[in-house]
DNA sequence: GACAAATTCAAACAACTGTTTTAATCTGGT
DNA sequence: ACCAGATTAAAACAGTTGTTTGAATTTGTC
């Protein structure tokens, strides 16, 4: 990130296959064991470099981190769950695409995504700097996003706080599967999380959530 | 936990101020900051105990670790959320009575119990080999009575797919505020978890979840 | 092919970790 | 008061961590 490595008018970076290979090694490292425990000698290793090719790229091991965490905003595999439910339709059914968005994105093996989720798994669990940060950029526009759809449902403003209430309701229902993955393995093992079952799954959500919404409206339709 | 100091015939480690202390200390640090980043030395400074006396009481940082863990499980402050449902009543009243348990056992700040939760954060993150006992010896029991409700509510049996699924969301929703707690503060600053506002969130999953749970019986019942 | 910059490498640095050792101190029973 | 065992204390151990150094190597350019 600070250092800018290559002659300085190189416009992007991408004819560099160590620093590509440290970032790629170190969001899986990341990932597995967060920022603290994970070792930049296990990351090199990955990547096949050198230890002092962090320092030389990145300055340091926080520098590393932040620049898997830009990689990892910027690199869009799949459309931002955000964006999938702003594209037109009933709020109904942008409810259920964007749960379906989340709840695929959380749990797929995609190199920069499920990391994305793992790591965001060890900052709730020991935030480092890049916290605020990450939850200003990434969490912020998508729950901003599930609220607007919360609000047309509710009929209440977007900050009121029924639709904040709903929509952490939704969100922590699908944030539970891939947060709370590895002790659902265990007290639930025949779950296996296949692509079709997190169809299902994202559809139970779905009809849990859209009718206790519907009837929340009505009971607080006068307010 | 294995070595067992004082003369043998001692019945119960009461009389012990330090083993006490360090117990409490590390409950306090391995919340903060996991089993692997704390540090027994940060942990032995609290306790205003010197570094041997941990191996000297538990032989190794594991130990301590076990022991912080059996003194959260048996030193119960408040009645297990399992046993507050079991208590009798219609399964619309067990459900709330048990959403209610939960969520206030999670955001209390009593030492034994908050520490509970903040351990399990880390566990979700990084689990140590404790984890799956941790899981059945805690966890397990309460996601059992959840589904006897909610297998009362639905008509289902307890290890019905609709009945976990059911019982995820509710405890999905609940967790979320123990477990995405600093994210909240960021996304909701309004949001003081004050009792009453506890009270007030507890209120909204039983309502959220009990109406979906309704709809979700009657769309079901003929399978 | 030669030169200068960019990049890689092996080695070492200081700081910190969990653990152990050895001696000193405290404790209760006679 | 004495003594054996329980408990504490200071110091050091081996291992790992992030980081830095300085030389070797590669790379692009004339």
């Amino acid at each position: 990130m600070i250092t800018e490595p290559q002659s300085a008018g190189t416009p992007v970076e991408q004819s560099d296959p160590t620093r590509a290979r440290l970032i790629e090694a170190a969001g899986q490292v990341f990932a597995e064991h967060g920022y603290q425990a994970a070792t930049i000698r296990d990351i090199c290793t990955r990547a096949g470099a050198n230890v002092a090719a962090v320092n030389y790229h990145f300055r340091d091991k926080a520098g590393l981190y932040v620049a898997v965490l830009k990689n990892s905003m910027s690199a869009s595999g799949q459309p931002e769950p955000k964006d999938i439910a702003a594209a037109g339709g009933t709020p109904e059914a942008s409810l259920r695409l964007m749960i379906g968005a989340m709840l695929r994105r959380m749990n797929s093996n995609v190199t920069g995504r499920t990391c994305h989720m793992r790591i965001m798994v060890h900052e709730m669990a020991q935030p480092t700097e890049a916290f605020p940060r990450v939850v200003e950029e990434i969490i912020g526009p998508n729950y901003l996003a599930m609220r607007h759809i919360l609000s047309k449902l509710l009929d209440k403003p977007a900050d009121h706080d029924l639709t904040r209430l709903c929509a952490h309701s939704v969100i922590g229902q699908v944030v539970h599967y891939a947060h709370a993955g590895p002790v659902i393995a265990l007290l639930w093992p025949d779950l296996k999380m296949t692509p079709e079952r997190l169809d299902a799954v994202a559809a139970h959500i779905s009809e849990f959530s859209l009718q206790a919404i519907q009837h929340l409206k009505e009971t607080h339709s006068h307010e």
